[in-house]
DNA sequence: ACCCAGGGTCATA
DNA sequence: TATGACCATGGG
């Protein structure tokens, strides 16, 4: 694992992870991109910028109808606008930062996890880059590569192997952070095509296909 | 025309 | 508990 890291942040170098300009944008964020391009979530993020929507406030205060129009190129705009107006309302009743930055990590995790629209991979996404908690997201992206270098199980589930990880790779919480987008970096360049090639992981180019 | 993207919820068996 | 349908836009 520590080598697969030492391998990829020499091929790929410094990723600068999460991409947004406040903390709480990374949350928005984080509910945005679910099953979604990034290209298409910094559209929804542009146009609630423009409309003084991208705060807590803003967003519990605009209108459903509105914020649906704002969030549009994001995709699964309905669900969307839902979930992110109730995150808010919920984040705000919390304390925002200062009251959920108060909790531990498992807790935090815990409690994200019961706001309506925020799965495990989502919750970890916001705990890595927006609350800056060392955990590892055990993403599809992860699986794939993971499975593929033959580190760990293909079979292990989301949890399973976001614990069998966090157990055996330390470090402090920029590592993590840098490990995900490293992850997300090469799983971009690896064979799609092929699921059950094993190469393509740590080669660019392989004989069997062509990435 | 199809498949996928920085997922999650809900209904069904 | 384990699949499948559904959400919905935009790019390849």
């Amino acid at each position: 694992m520590v080598s697969l890291y030492q391998t990829l942040m020499h091929r790929y170098g410094h990723q600068a992870w999460w991409p947004a300009r406040t903390r709480f944008e990374v949350l928005v964020g984080a509910i945005l991109t679910q099953n979604t391009a990034w290209r298409n979530v910094e559209k929804a993020v542009e146009n609630l910028r423009s409309a003084r929507c991208l705060s807590a406030r803003g967003i519990e205060r605009v209108e459903l109808h509105t914020l649906r129009e704002l969030i549009r190129p994001s995709g699964c705009f309905k669900q969307k606008a839902d979930r992110l107006k109730g995150f808010c309302i919920w984040f705000r009743r919390q304390g925002g930062f200062a009251g959920l930055g108060a909790l531990d990590t498992q807790p935090l995790r815990r409690a994200l996890l019961e706001v309506k629209g925020i799965g495990p991979e989502t919750a970890d996404a916001m705990l890595l880059y927006g609350f800056d908690r060392g955990v590892f997201i055990a993403d599809a992206y992860a699986g794939r590569i993971l499975s593929r270098t033959g580190l760990y199980d293909v079979g292990l589930g989301y949890d399973a192997l976001s614990v069998a990880v966090m157990a055996d790779f330390g470090g402090p919480v920029a590592v993590w952070q840098e490990l995900h987008a490293l992850l997300v970096a090469h799983a971009k360049q690896a064979c799609k095509k092929r699921p059950d090639c094993a190469q393509c992981c740590l080669r660019q180019r392989c004989a069997s296909c062509t990435v």
